[in-house]
DNA sequence: GAGAAATAATAAACTAGTTTAAGAAATCAT
DNA sequence: ATGATTTCTTAAACTAGTTTATTATTTCTC
C-alpha cells in the first residue's frame, strides 16, 4: 500500500524530516476494508483517525428510528472518523462504513499522542484540518439555510463531482437533507431546464 | 474590564503560569462595544478573535438578497469571530454585531502568532477550542437532518436556556432555519400542549 | 408618559418537500 | 446468463413550512 499520499497530505502544511517520516509511518497501520465493512460503529470509542488511501467512505447518525444521516463522504486524500470520540475517546455518536473496497492509514489515539511528544509539529497539522473540516461544516449549515433544494444539490455537485460518479443518489439524498424521491425530481428539472437551452 | 472569566476559561484546558498569563495580559485588547454595533463585517479581514467578557452577539452571513442567516450566537464565557477569515487572513463571510451592549477580550492574529510562538501550549489550547466547536457543528448539521422543527426548536431552548431570554425571537427562528411565523406557530402549538397536562 | 419603531401573534392562501405505492433500470450473486 | 436484490423514477395525495397581510404587544426615544 502506498503511503506516499499520507505524507504529502501531511506537507501540504508542515515540513517533517525524513526521520520524522520515518517515525510517523512506523506508527500507521495499513488496513484493506472491503465494501460495506464498518470502521467505526456508533456507541463504539474511535481508536483510529483514518486516511484514505483508496475508496470511499461515508460517516453518519443513526436516529431512534433507525434513519441514516450522512455526515460527510470521504475519498482518497481525506481523512475520517469521530474527531469527538477520538479526542475525549469518549463513545462515538456517529458510523463510518465503507462505500466501496478501501485502503485506510490509521492512527491510533496513543500513538497520536505520542507523536504529538515527539514531533509537536504534529499538533500543528491536526490544528490546521480540524479548522479546515470545522470552516467546513459552519459554510454547510450556512448552505442549508441560505439555499434552495435546487442549489444545494448544484452546489454540491460542483463542489464535489467526483462524488457525483461513485456515491449513490439515495446516499446524496440523505446528505443533503431530502428524500430519494425528491432529489429525483429535482434532478429531472435540471435536465429538462437543460435539454431547452 | 475584569480579565478573570478570559483566564479561567483557558484554564479549563491548559495551565498557564503567572508569568505567562501576564504576557498574554499584556497582549489582550479589551473593547466595550455598544448594542448594534459590528465587530467584524463580511467581506472585511478578521483581525481579532473576541473572547465575551459581558454581553451577547450573533454571527451571520448575509445572502444575495441582504437576508441574514444566523451561524451562531455569544454570550459571556464564548469566544466568537471568523475563524476561517481569522486562521487565513483572508476576507470574512459572516458577520459579527453585538445583540447587547458588550465587553469583549481580543486577541490580534499577530499576537497570537506571537504567543504561539511564547507559549507553544496556546496553540493546544486554541486546537481543544476548534475541536469542540467542529463538533458542535457537526451535531448541528445532524438535528437539522434529523428533528422535525419542534424538535429543534426545543432542543435549542433546552441547551442553551440562556438563550431564550436575551435573543429575540425572530433571530432564534433564524438560527434554526425557519420564519418567525412558524416559529410563532410552533410555540403556540407547545403551550396549548402544556395547558393540557 | 406619549408616540414611534421594532418585535411577536394570527390566519388564510400558497409552495416546497414527504409519503406511499408502483414500475423501470441497474447491479449483484450464482 | 438469469433471477434476485438494490437503486432510481414517476406520480398522486398529503403535510410541513412560507408568504402575505393585518393586528397586538413590547421596547425605545424624547
Amino acid at each position: 500500500m502506498n503511503t506516499g499520499t499520507l505524507l504529502s497530505n501531511i506537507s501540504k502544511h508542515i515540513n517533517l524530516t525524513l526521520k520524522e517520516e520515518e517515525l510517523l509511518l512506523s506508527k500507521v497501520r495499513l488496513r484493506k476494508f472491503l465494501k460495506g465493512q464498518y470502521i467505526l460503529q456508533g456507541g463504539d470509542i474511535c481508536k483510529y483517525i483514518n486516511f484514505v488511501i483508496s475508496g470511499s467512505l461515508k460517516s453518519f447518525y443513526r436516529d431512534i428510528e433507525g434513519h441514516e444521516h450522512i455526515l460527510a463522504f470521504a475519498i482518497e486524500d481525506w481523512w475520517i472518523g469521530d474527531l469527538g470520540s477520538f479526542t475525549t475517546q469518549k463513545p462515538a455518536d456517529y458510523t463510518v462504513q465503507c462505500i466501496e473496497n478501501c485502503e485506510l492509514a490509521q492512527l491510533s489515539y496513543e500513538d497520536l499522542q505520542f507523536l504529538y511528544k515527539e514531533i509537536p509539529k504534529m499538533e500543528r497539522f491536526f490544528r490546521i484540518l480540524t479548522q479546515k473540516a470545522y470552516v467546513y461544516f459552519q459554510r454547510r449549515i450556512i448552505d442549508n439555510l441560505s439555499l434552495t433544494a435546487k442549489e444545494k444539490y448544484l452546489n454540491f455537485v460542483k463542489q464535489y463531482p467526483q462524488f457525483e460518479q461513485r456515491v449513490p443518489q439515495y446516499m446524496m439524498a440523505s446528505y443533503l437533507g431530502f428524500t430519494p424521491e425528491f432529489l429525483s425530481k429535482i434532478r429531472k428539472e435540471i435536465s429538462f431546464k437543460h435539454l431547452k437551452s
